[in-house]
DNA sequence: ATTATCTATAGATCTATAGATAATGC
DNA sequence: ATTATCTATAGATCTATAGATAATGC
């Protein structure tokens, strides 16, 4: 009846697995199936980061991935299933600089470094970024779980490392929460808004570096006490 | 036929009244015209910025504005004509706020005052943040004429006005460009990413005084000189 | 034997119109 | 007379399924 790809469509955040433990396949995946699935999701990034959930069509992610659309839905369990797949894929990978944010290193030039990775994955991954401002957008309503079970516990801990280092007297005085809030919103905004910046900038081309110059420039004032006293 | 609502749906860059010239109404619009016209637009506000111009349906616009689907459709070309009239009538009072970026101001203070009539904007109105938001997401396939016809030429006008302040040594060197996206990415992020915002920061209720006090500071510290040298 | 794919179509949803009726303004 | 509103429904679009057929792996 339904394919290997019939999996319960509710998010199972306790797990990262490619199968929620409640439900184990009793079949490896086939070569052909890793190879169709991973067909539909690129396509389905494609298209749901470029029309929105509901302005994306089966027939267009069945298109562009050159299958039929009832194949489609031989390999999920529909247009949510995909949808749902593809943020809980790009959840772990959009985490990643995060994550890395060191508790060890210098914290002028962790945080400095964040912001580099940021703005190099709004320039190489456009479309992923895209998709979760829709899916933030409208409420998250697809993706509240997620964000609730992964994006906030590594939020909180990282508020806390940088609140460390204020009171280490290591970065001036400053909220951790809105800090991180900037270097989202200044980061994505080439990606998401990218059409308009690419209309107001002419697309010079150079966008990518000035930004960098401009972030890099701007976060370091922000951190950088400013010893205009003594010591 | 058509209602009085009947215009064309392309738009018309050159003006901004009511209607355009090649279209002059042969009657002036009555009261109930424009008591409806504007109950549809406000329940068309809260529609689309909640669910995007797609997930949108004529249904839930007829029954937030109390009136039946068809009579909307006698106001109104149809959906995308609400959507074009909504988007043509936000651009103006989204705009003001840098507007009135005064020349014959004090530069620091010109742009600070900016950042925060920019987070006003973002606190009181974030359905007209949101729906922007999507229609710039999904490459403004509705609105780039009025992007270029209205947006592009004052961002040209204010950009060239913080050049000068940056040539006559009014400002510290950066590139206009980068400072007003950075201005309305971090002050947008608190309207588009709303839901984001209030699940990491547990609505704390006073999200927009500290969001305020961080971008202050943050701006405050790109734009005066480190006058740590001489003079 | 099982996995993968296709054609045809059911069923739901949505925009928009037809055509009749009620309310309003000279 | 004109403006405003309603019921009913046409017509288009979209998700999903039924059921048959082809390809693949023991």
């Amino acid at each position: 009846m339904s394919g290997p790809g019939a999996r319960p469509s509710a998010f199972k955040t306790g797990t990262t697995s490619e199968y929620p433990l409640s439900d184990a396949p009793t079949k490896k995946p086939s070569r052909i199936q890793k190879r169709n699935r991973g067909l539909i999701l690129e396509a389905a990034l494609d298209v749901f980061s470029r029309y929105g959930y509901r302005g994306a069509t089966l027939d267009q992610i069945a298109q562009e991935a050159g299958l039929s659309k009832p194949n489609i839905l031989y390999y999920f369990e529909g247009k949510e299933d995909i949808h749902i797949t593809l943020l809980s894929k790009l959840m772990e990978s959009w985490l990643d600089p995060l994550v890395e944010l060191n508790p060890q290193g210098d914290p002028v030039s962790e945080i400095l470094a964040y912001v580099q990775r940021k703005l190099d994955m709004a320039q190489e991954l456009p479309r992923e970024s895209r998709l979760f401002a829709g899916e933030i957008l409208q409420g998250a309503p697809r993706m509240r779980p997620e964000l609730e079970g992964h994006l906030k516990p590594l939020f909180d801990e990282k508020c806390a490392l940088i609140s460390n280092w204020v009171t280490e007297g290591r970065l001036p005085p400053l909220d951790p929460r809105h800090l991180i809030f900037s270097i989202w919103a200044s980061t994505q905004h080439y990606a998401d808004f990218e059409t308009q910046v690419s209309l107001l900038t002419e697309d010079a081309g150079d966008t990518y570096q000035t930004a960098s110059a401009h972030l890099r420039l701007m976060f370091t004032r922000l951190l950088t006490f400013e010893t205009s006293s003594s010591d």
